[in-house]
Formats: C-alpha cells, structure tokens, sequence
RNA sequence: GGGGGCGUAGUACAGUUGGUUAGUACGCCGGCCUGUCACGCCGGAGGUCGCGAGUUCGAGUCUCGUCGCUCCCGCCA
C-alpha cells in the first residue's frame, strides 16, 4: 500500500484528449474494470468526472507492471503517465476520453478493496435496499453522480436567481414549536426542561412571516423540513424546500418571479426553453376538467360532467347519484375501444381503490354502442350523452356515479392511468401551471370542524369575504401551487397581514382565542406591531430535481434517503438509546406488546 | 391502520404435481493469453431457499405467523 504522499493529479478522469498527447500527468481514482491479456493490462480508471483507461505494458516498464496484476476492482490507485493517442482503429467512442490512454511509469495503490456487494455502473439491477445499505458505493455509479450534480447546479442557481433580486438568505431555528394544525410533528426532548418538547419545523413558515414583519422585504432559504407521516415514493420524512418570502407584493408578482426563476433554472440545467407565462387554471377548473388540483397538462382527455343528462335516466346508479347530490362524470378514452373485458375488470378494479363503487363504460362501435348500460337510456339521451362527451367510433368512454370527491379522485387516477396505456405521454415534454383559487377551508369529517386548506395564514380572497361566516366552505383563498406534469413542485399564497382577520380566521377554523394565544400569541402581537403586506412560495426541492433528472422516485436524488419505514439502511437509524440518555431527558419508554 | 407485489449463492433470476445431488448468468478465486474496453479461453469455490412454527414419510414448493424492501389507500395544512 502507497501513502498518498506529494502525489497529486494533474486531470481528472474525464478530461484527457488528443491535444493532451504527449504530456505526462497525474491521475487518481478506482480501478473501474482491470483486462489482464497477460502481457498488456488495462484498467478503467474511474473518479466523479468519468473514465481514462490506463495502460500497463510489460516492455515499457516489467516492474509496474508486475504490481498492476494485483489491481481488483474499487482499488484506489495514482498513476503517472504519458498521454498517448491510441493505436488506429482502437478507440473508444462511447468514452470521452476515447481518443487516448496513459501508459503508465508509476503506480500508487492507495487502497485495496472488498468486493462490492454490486457492480458500480448505471445498468445495475439490484435491489433498493442493497442499494441504501451500501449507499456510499451507489453514490459511486454514474447515474447517482449525474443526480447530485444536478441538484447542486439546481440548488446554486436558485441561490444565485434570488441573491440577484435582492432576496437575503436566512436560517431558521431547526428546534422550534410544535404547532396544531398540519403533519405530525418529529419532537426533540428538552434536557434542561423536563418533560418539554421542541418540534422539528414542518417548514418555517412562521419565522419567514416573522421575517417579513421585521422588515426583512425578501427573504430565502434552501432548508430541510420534517414531517413524521408515512412515506411515499415522492415523500421523505426529512424532505427540502426552496423556501421564500416577499413583502408589498400581490400574487402576480410572486408567479412572476417563480416561474423565472423556473425557466431559468430549466435552460441552465437541461438547457430546455420553457415558455413564459405558465397557464393559470383556477382549483374550480381543474378539478371539473382533470380531477385533480395538480393536473397532468401533457395530455388531453378531459372529464366531462353528464349529471344533467343521466340525473332522470332509468339507470338507477346515475339516476341515484345525482338525486343524493352526487355527480356523474364521463372519461372519453379516445380511440381506446378494443380494450378487453379484463382490461376493463382491471381498471373497475383500479377506481375501487379511490372509493368508486363501479366503473360503467361505453365502446363506440360501428352502429351503436357496445356496453351493459346502455339499455337504460332513452334515444335523446343517448343523443345527448354522445354530443356532450364528443363519442366518435372507436371511443371507450368511462363513467363514475358518487360524491363529487369520489368521482373526481377515481377518474382523475383513471385519466392518468388510460394516458399512460394510451402512451400520450411524450418524454422530455414539462407542462407547467399554476392553480389558483383553492378554497380556504375544508370540513373535516373526522374533526367535525373547518380546517385550513393550505395553512392557517392563508389570506382570503376579499370578494369571498362575505361568505366567511356563512359559507365558509365557498370562500376561496390567495393560493396558488406550482404543478408540472401532474406534481405540485410549489405551493404558496399571499398572507394574512392583519390581526383581525387572522383572529377572524382562527375562528372559523374553531381555534379558540385562548388556544390561539397559547400557539400563536406571538404572530398575532406581530401582526397588530406594523406587518407588511406580504406573501411567499415554497418549492418542494426534493421532486423538482427529480422531474429534472428523470427519476421516478426522490430517493434517488437524496443522497442519503430513508426507507418507507423512515430507517436508514446504512446506520440503522432509528435505534435504541442508553437508558442513562433517557434518564436525562425524563424520558420512559412503554412499548405495546 | 389497511390492501397489493417481492424475498432462493456476492448479485439478478429459474426451480414442474410436494420427491431424493437446488440450477443459469454475471461477479469472485486460480491458470493461460500483448490491444482490450461488458476482452477471450480453461478450471474452481460459493446456498440457514428472509426468520419461526405447522401439515406431511418427505417442504424452496402447501398453511399460519413474523421480519424486511416496495407500490398504493388512509395520512401528508
């Protein structure tokens, strides 16, 4: 083994090329992949940058080259060399540096290694939790290194697009309240105060308002937040915001600088054009036409509502629905027709997941309609279902019957699902918008009360004021959300900047004054002590560089992410504690049998 | 909390109706090989079939439980 010693590269591994020919250089990294043709020994030498094959030739040096048979793969070695063009024919076009080799004169071997439980290269299979046991080697492959790469181009260019207009960026406090409304919280014990909590921040959204009302006029953070709520693919209890804050500004002016500094970011990392302004479509909209508050704007397939027509038809299930004050609502698969009746089984099965208690459908044949409900309509309303859904031959045309959320949860999943088999997905398309006009609030079945749809800051918007105490229901707020391609990538809203109205607020959402006082005394003594107008956004990090790098989910753009149980395969965490380490925090544990 | 999928050499998989010695590929080790780049050829080692019970003359295979990974529902302002 080699001390590391005054060795020191002159070139990373990705950058000799026939213009280098003849210079002798330095070179370090792993022994990618060693071909040993006995005489002649190749070794792929590998670093972050990329590939240079190094050349070990028994003629031009037997003592070299005898110490390179011991090179295994993962080996960490130094070489110096002599640039050399390849012979004719012999180079590599799939490598950036194909065009030359190192014949090497001196060899360090730094380090030996185990053999790795995978091989590091991106056409692995192996599964996940090998993966994240051995993290430190899968951060190896070149797809991970891309990944990082392009966070940390993501996250610099961020910073520079708000450092250039005039944002300041601050830090927040990591150990914090624990608050009412919203996720679960992670807590911390307080050694130095028995029996108290501080919480892990869900996001600072208090402190960048507090910021605001400070004076601070615009404010940024790239700021990791906790959320203790079971994990999906695109949810990581420990997850990254691109968070920011404005004062004297309105909606308009927050989308504006957003989806800027969207675009820019996209041309300077995927070097794509994104065209500027982004849709706007209201919540309403969105969810008559696609089902979902973050709509997939790749692709067509409109919902279409039918309640008028089928509400007095002999089909009792529609007829039912709508007198019960349900919708019914129709999915045109265009052109889908000849899909087969277990197709169509997998797919009643497929909206049962989403409450949807069947899944009626229609294939449009030649001459008339092929489908077990169509019996129970008159020719009118045939008439007027087919104008109204635009029926062509060929189509296959789903209904739901249920509540409003039922329907548009199950055929909003559908319209993604028949997409994808449809194939009407085009890669490297971004369809961004904006969705406005959320409502405020939302009655919550199992709390029997009124909660914030986006958060308790939230400002109503002033026409729907009226409607506070009456219909608080149909009040709409001044949020927005940032979606692509069917993902909320950012959230945000113009805030309450007034004490009363933020008491008016609290209770609608039946907080008392008491408890708000408790959790919030400190915002509303902010709010009458001279608060700016102001408003902010929040980027979920995480799945933007995601979408940007392609990957499904966001482990693989975290470089050290949890499992769906939130473990982390490569320390073991979460793990038991000293009973001493409990003792001083005041801590006993009960474990349920 | 609930539903689906997966779990067999280091890795990815195959393994028939429950049947006697659990295979294949890659990787690994050894030998040969001077222009390969997924080098090639020859040989070899390597298995608690996730774990635990049960059924059976006999379990990788069937049953139950359990653990882990994953996708989804609930949850995630």
């Amino acid at each position: 083994m080699d001390a590391l010693g005054k060795v020191r590269r002159t070139h990373d591994n990705n950058s000799l090329t026939a213009a280098d020919a003849g210079r002798e250089v330095v070179l370090t990294g792993w022994a990618q992949r060693r071909r040993d043709h006995g005489g002649v020994i190749f070794v792929d030498l590998r670093d972050r940058e990329g590939i240079t094959q190094i050349v070990f030739n028994p003629e031009r040096d037997p003592a070299v080259h005898e110490k390179a048979k011991a090179i295994r793969g993962e080996y960490v070695l130094g070489v110096r060399g002599i640039v050399s063009l390849r012979p004719e024919g012999m180079e590599n076009p799939n490598l950036e540096t194909g065009a030359v080799e190192v014949l090497v004169s001196e060899l360090w071997i730094f380090n030996t290694a185990t053999t790795p439980p995978f091989m590091i290269e991106d056409q692995l299979e192996v599964s996940e939790s090998l993966r994240l046991q051995y993290r430190w080697l899968d951060l190896r492959r070149p797809r991970m290194v891309r990944n990082m790469t392009v966070r940390h181009k993501a996250s610099r260019f961020v910073r520079e697009f708000l450092n250039e207009h005039g944002f300041l960026e601050m830090e927040t406090p990591f150990l914090t309240k624990s608050t009412p409304e919203g996720a679960r919280d992670y807590l911390v014990p307080s050694r130095v105060n028995p029996g108290l909590f501080y919480a892990l921040p869900q996001s600072p959204q208090l402190f960048k308002q507090l910021l605001m009302m400070a004076g601070y006029e615009r404010y940024y953070q790239v700021v990791r937040c906790f959320r203790d709520e079971d994990l999906r693919a695109d949810r990581q209890p420990e997850f990254t915001q691109i968070d920011m804050e404005m004062s004297f500004v309105g909606e308009e002016d927050i989308m504006d600088l957003s989806e800027r500094m969207i675009a820019g970011l996209f041309d300077a990392v995927l070097g794509v054009t994104v065209p500027l302004p982004f849709q706007r479509i209201t919540y309403e909209t969105a969810m008559d036409l696609y089902g979902s508050d973050k709509p997939d704007l790749r692709f067509g397939l409109p919902l279409c509502d039918v309640t008028d027509i089928v509400a007095k038809s002999g089909f009792k299930v529609f007829a039912e629905a709508a007198l019960r004050g349900g919708i019914v609502k129709a999915l045109n698969a265009k052109g889908a027709s000849e899909l087969s009746r277990k197709d169509l089984d997998d797919l009643t099965r497929f909206v049962s997941v989403y409450g949807a208690k069947g899944l009626a459908w229609i294939k449009v044949k030649e001459k008339d309609w092929q489908s077990p409900i169509a019996k129970f309509f008159s020719d009118d309303e045939k008439a007027a279902l087919s104008q109204k859904i635009g029926m062509e031959q060929g189509d296959l045309v789903f209904f739901v019957a249920d509540t409003k959320k039922v329907v548009n949860e199950a055929l909003g999943h559908l319209r993604l699902q028949m997409a994808e088999r449809m194939k009407l997905i085009e890669d490297e398309c971004f369809a961004f918008a904006w969705v406005t006009e959320f409502p405020l609030m939302e009655y919550d079945e199992t709390e029997k009360r009124n909660v914030a749809l986006h958060h308790p800051f939230t400002a109503p918007m002033d026409e729907d004021l009226a409607l506070l105490e009456s219909e608080p229901a149909r009040v709409r707020s001044r949020a927005y959300d940032m979606v692509l391609n069917g993902t909320e990538i950012g959230g945000g809203s113009i805030r309450i900047h007034q004490r009363p109205m933020q008491e008016k607020i609290f209770s609608a959402l039946s907080i008392e004054p008491s408890e708000a006082e408790e959790k919030f005394g400190f915002l509303l003594s902010a709010l009458a002590s001279g608060a700016p107008p102001h408003g902010g956004l929040a980027f979920g990090f995480d799945r933007l560089i995601a979408i940007l790098c392609g990957e499904k989910s966001i482990r693989d753009v975290i470089a050290f992410p949890k499992t769906q149980k939130a473990a982390c395969l490569m320390t073991q965490a979460p793990s038991p504690v000293s009973a001493l380490q409990l003792t001083e925090l005041s801590l006993r544990v009960s474990r349920p049998e």
